[in-house]
RNA sequence: UGGCCGAUGGUGUAAUGGUAGCACGACGGGUUCUGGCCCCGUUAGUCAAGGUUCGAAUCCUUGUCGGCCAGCCA
């Protein structure tokens, strides 16, 4: 179920093996080169899974690379973030590096280019350069200044690099073919002007290289032999190939992979900024939010999120995941894991009118399934709380729960009968009355008769209250990017997304550490909030159990 | 009406010229000290049309539909 689960063999993963076979590599290296301009996402992690998986599965390793050639976007914040998440996800690079780390080698290249005569400063403004370029149907124009001469162009670039020009005033571009179909061949920029501060090269260099020069060179020097990235890169491909051929450099080999996609979330980064900016979420790590600090926080577990990434797969199709494999991943990880506690989240009294003054005390596994994790005790008292929807007054035949006259299995402890209603004066349930029977403790009686319900249950007496915070889907519709005309995908977000209610939890969650995810009994997983402040406990719901009955209950 | 890529049940995928399989979901049943887990069953698919072949999801042609590309973003 874990790491020594059999690896994946899709098409990647093939090609790999081709290329192991005819030679052209003989190892495998790969990177994962996040922008740090961002937290990253489950989206993030299927790609670094394929990154450090395939290095794994070969015997190779796998780089961490920040990209961060563009000084206008990017953050120092968001790097220790991205380690944390990643090494979360259980894994490690062989070397961390930055693609600033190779600003001179980069300058270096566009020299040898600028000399074979294969690049040319340019000073069309961003507006001619767009009408030069042509459009998807017509090819585009030659700039005038495209025939500079090679000592006119190195002495362009040297000045630009020296800062003699303002942002915007001057680029280097690769001269290629103005007419080429794959718009990223028409003289693409390698070089633009930007007087500004780069959070680790300061104020060195006012000239930076765009991603199209920066990727592929970076990847040579570091030797990754496989570039895997998203299908959005693929038109980069010949220029990422032209690149490596024309300055004869070591050619890695970039090979293209469809983005995961979610249903009843958003995945983009602007989105996701916009949740955080704009307070639709408490932020980057809300337990709502798909990113990886999010979900850590929802009670996620590297090991569900590898499940599910393992059952999604790789390959070249556009597809759109539905949450409920992701939400099943989890379970499934839980199921054998979490702990289980009894937590009543919406508390209705019942007195066991014929129970003794004195506690007793019951014996509650903690994980069922394996009596080796042990038990906890649990305490149970004349008089307990109950879920509400526990009792129903007019109950169908097949309600295996409370109500006047049904004997119901008290989890782990004793049968008892509800055998009187108590209302206030608006006619509201207050309390129950009910009587247990002795024969009963243990949960089960000599005559061995059958009790179709079991429900859980915590102390009036002897409990801890806690808040629980029950999250549901951020949004409402399955794919709130598809907007129709006049909506706003914001208008999808789901009110009713978060919801917080006090419980009262059995003794026992005392001595839960923070992140110690449980199972609520009957109810759901929850994980105890890292925030928790104060003396009272914040539990975060994960995800809520299956419901079988709810279900056939509402048709 | 440019180029590149893609298309298998509702969803995600497997089958690499030889019985279309798995998982999720949905539905029905069994089991149960969690209406959970587990077990059993049902549902439902090769985008279309031609061609090659003894045989095509797979190869070829054409078409249809979908994605990406006209940043001095990545």
């Amino acid at each position: 179920m874990s790491e020594e689960e059999a690896i994946n063999k899709h098409f990647i993963y093939e090609a790999i093996v081709g290329d192991l076979e005819t030679g052209r590599f003989k190892e495998v290296i790969t990177r994962f080169p996040p922008e740090p301009n961002g937290y990253l996402h489950i989206g993030h992690a299927k790609a670094f899974s394929i990154d450090f998986g395939m290095a794994q599965a070969f015997g190779g390793y796998c780089n961490l690379r920040m990209d961060d050639t563009n000084p206008e976007k990017e953050d120092t914040e968001y790097i220790e973030a991205i380690k944390k998440d990643i090494h979360w996800m259980g894994y490690d690079w062989k070397n961390f590096c930055y693609a600033s780390d190779y600003f001179d080698t980069l300058y270096g290249y566009a020299i040898q280019l600028i000399e074979k005569g294969l690049a040319y400063v340019d000073d069309l403004k961003p507006e001619q350069m767009r009408e030069f370029r042509g459009t998807l149907t017509n090819p585009g124009k030659e700039s005038p200044n495209r025939n500079r001469s090679v000592e006119e162009n190195l002495d362009l670039f040297h000045r630009m690099k020296a800062g003699e020009f303002e942002d915007g005033a001057y680029v280097l571009r690769a001269k290629i073919d103005m007419a080429h179909p794959n718009l990223n061949m028409r003289d693409p920029v390698m070089y633009r002007i930007k007087h500004m501060e780069h959070h680790r090269t300061g104020n060195a260099w006012c000239i930076y290289p765009s991603y199209d020069f920066t990727h592929g060179q970076s990847d040579s020097i570091e030797g990754i032999t496989h570039s895997l990235c998203s299908l959005e890169f693929e038109d980069h491909r010949p220029l990422y190939n032209w690149f490596c051929e024309q300055l004869e450099i070591f050619h890695p080999r970039q090979i293209e992979f469809s983005r995961l996609n979610l249903t009843y979330t958003v995945m983009s980064k602007r989105k996701l900024r916009t949740l955080v900016e704009e307070n639709y979420v408490a932020g980057w790590d809300d337990p709502r939010m798909p990113t990886l600090c999010g979900m850590r926080r929802r009670g996620y577990t590297p090991n569900a999120i590898k499940l599910f990434l393992d059952k999604v797969g790789v390959t070249k199709f556009n597809s759109t995941t539905d949450i409920a494999l992701l939400e099943h991943c989890v379970r499934q990880d839980l199921e054998v894991t979490a702990y289980r506690r009894m937590v009543v989240l919406d508390p209705l009294k019942v007195v066991i009118t014929n129970f003794p003054e004195e506690t007793e005390f019951y014996e509650g596994e903690n994980l069922p399934s394996s009596p080796e994790y042990g038990s906890r005790k649990v305490a149970l008292t004349r008089e307990i709380y109950v879920e509400r929807e526990d009792f129903m007054e007019d109950a169908p035949k097949k309600f295996f729960r409370l109500s006047v006259g049904r004997e119901v299995r008290l989890r782990y402890a004793c049968y008892i009968t509800v055998n009187e209603v108590i209302k206030d004066d608006l006619g509201n349930i207050v309390e129950l009355r009910a009587t247990f029977d002795p024969e009963s403790r243990g949960a089960s009686t000599p005559d061995g008769r059958k009790v179709k319900g079991t429900i859980h249950w915590v102390s009036a007496s002897q409990n801890v209250p806690v808040e629980v915070r029950i999250y549901d889907r951020l949004f409402t519709v399955e794919s709130p990017e598809a907007v129709e005309d006049g909506q706003d995908w914001l208008d999808s977000i789901n009110p009713e997304s978060i919801a917080q209610v006090s419980a009262f939890a059995e003794a026992a969650i005392a001595d839960a550490e923070k992140g110690a995810i449980f199972q609520f009994e009957r109810k759901g997983y929850y994980i105890l909030d890292d925030s928790t402040e104060g003396q009272k406990m914040v539990f975060n719901r994960t995800v809520a159990l299956k419901d079988g009955w709810s279900k056939k209950a509402s048709q």
